[in-house]
Formats: structure tokens, C-alpha cells, sequence
DNA sequence: GACCTTATTGCAAGTGATTCGCAGCCACTC
DNA sequence: GAGTGGCTGCGAATCACTTGCAATAAGGTC
């Protein structure tokens, strides 16, 4: 996923700011907050504004390559860079941890609405609440 | 589902605010935000506040008889009287129509990540956006 | 490199949904 | 019908996010 040829090819600037949240969103943890985003790049670089966070991430999630995903929490939305869109959230209840899980089952689900109801998906939020394997 | 049972048997009261809006909640529509139910209550009773309405739904929601849920629109969320939690949202992009699919598809996930992952599921959000028969 | 165009930013004020504190009210119990 | 404490209405507060605007700086052109 290239950052700078996304932008480009959109006549959009790679400027500080967009290159920096980038950076926090690929690297490390998902599923961080906005502010968890914002805290994270202003400790990078002080001058950069929570605006252009915000403008930021709404780019990236407008270009597909980062997603919004509610998880239910009461702070905010969390973001992650984009990913396949099988993928299944599942958020533990005890200790918070969230995990992705990948499989067919997202697949089939596609398939089944489109062959059986005539639904055509576009994209998948699948979000689990439980308790995982560590906290059971 | 009653109310006031379900009310009673907490030790908390049937009020005019509660009835008002778990009759709205029941009664027409599914998925309607905060701010219908709102608008709703407060045209079959003026004197109705809107906290009281946001503090019914919340109380509903700890009570599992109303569900939240954030269909990734701008304005607030949605709610809906409490069903079986192997219910697909499929939402249009196209008409905004929100319909309720139910399947055996969450019930087959929910073993799934039971046995397979270790993973025990509580409750089930489902969101699935795309284009419905309607609209293609 | 200097210049130019205009996308982008920082700032500060604004918005809109939801929450909270508190004094008064009323649902339910005895 | 009196008492009590759960609830409500009200208004102010919060919180996440957005927006208007003048200043700034990418990225192309010469």
C-alpha cells in the first residue's frame, strides 16, 4: 500500500501531516481511537493539528485505505488501516483486547445474500462481542 | 415482553416516559434514531424530556430489552426493541432501506469460533452494507 | 532554484448528539 | 394518604468531531 502514489494519482499532496498519521496507523497497535491517533502523531511532530487528523483519516477512509470501524465502545470510532473486508472483529468483554479473525465465513455470507436475496455487499462490519480464549 | 414486569421485577417504575417510549420502540418502525423516538414521544406527550428519552433507551439497553445499534450513519444511532441476536443488518446505500435477515449463518459462526478459536460469543453485530434487490 | 497555483493546514469557533447535576415530583409500598 | 427514594424536567456541560478562513507549503513549470 503506497501512501504517495495513492495521493498522487488523485492529484492529493503527501503533506506532513497525512504521512504521519499514516505512519501511526500502520504501525503497531489497531484499532486506536482518533485521539489515541492524534495523541500519538502530535507526539511525533507537536505542530500538527487534531483537524488534520481528522481530515486526514476521512481521506484515507474516502480512498479505502483506512476503516472506521464502531465497536461499540463509548469513546469514538476506532481506526485501522484497510484490510480485506473478511475479516471478523471479535472484542472480548473482560479485557478489551480486540482480535481479527479471518475466514470463509464472510465469503459464504456474500454469497448467500447475493445468490438468495439479491443483495449485492459491498462491505462488512462484523463486530462479536464475547470472551476470548485467554479470559475464559 | 412486558414492561412493566420487566421493570417491576428490578425494583424500578412504569413511568409515563418509559411507557412512551417503549410503545414508540415497539410500535412501526425498526431502526429508528434517538432522535425520532424523540420526536415521537414528545408529539404524544409534549411534557416529555428529551433526557428521559435518552435514559429510557439507555435503561432498556442494560435491560436487554433494547438494542443499539450504530449502522455507520452520520447522525446518532439506531435503536430497536431487543430480538434474537443471529439477525444480519443489511443496509442500502443506495435507498438507506434497513432490512433484518435472518439466517443460520451467525448460529454456524458462533460454533464455529466456540470450538475452533475458543472464542465465546455473547452477542452479534452484523452489519452489511451494499445495494438491495430493489436498487440494483 | 525561483515562481505559481491551489490543495492543505492551524486555529478557533461551531455543531450536534448525548450526558449530568440538582431540585422537585410522583410511582409504589405500607 | 403519607412517606421515600426512584425519576423527571431543565439547563448547562461534555465530548467527539467539523468547518470557515487566512496563511502556508506541496508539487508542477520554466
Amino acid at each position: 500500500m503506497d501512501l504517495a502514489e495513492a495521493l498522487q494519482t488523485r492529484d492529493l499532496r503527501l503533506t506532513r501531516p497525512r504521512q504521519l498519521v499514516w505512519d501511526v496507523l500502520t504501525s503497531g497497535d489497531h484499532h486506536l481511537t482518533a485521539a489515541d491517533i492524534a495523541a500519538e502523531v502530535h507526539r511525533r511532530d507537536g505542530s500538527v493539528n487534531l483537524s488534520s487528523v481528522y481530515r486526514a483519516l476521512s481521506l484515507f477512509a474516502d480512498l479505502r485505505l483506512a476503516r472506521e470501524s464502531r465497536l461499540g465502545s463509548p469513546e469514538g470510532s476506532h481506526w485501522e488501516a484497510a484490510h480485506a473486508d473478511d475479516v471478523i472483529h471479535l472484542v472480548c468483554e473482560s479485557c478489551g483486547e480486540v482480535q481479527h479473525h479471518h475466514g470463509d465465513q464472510i465469503d459464504h455470507l456474500r454469497s448467500h445474500l447475493g445468490s438468495d436475496h439479491g443483495f449485492e455487499a459491498t462491505w462488512f462490519d462484523v463486530v462479536v462481542h464475547g470472551r476470548c480464549g485467554e479470559c475464559r
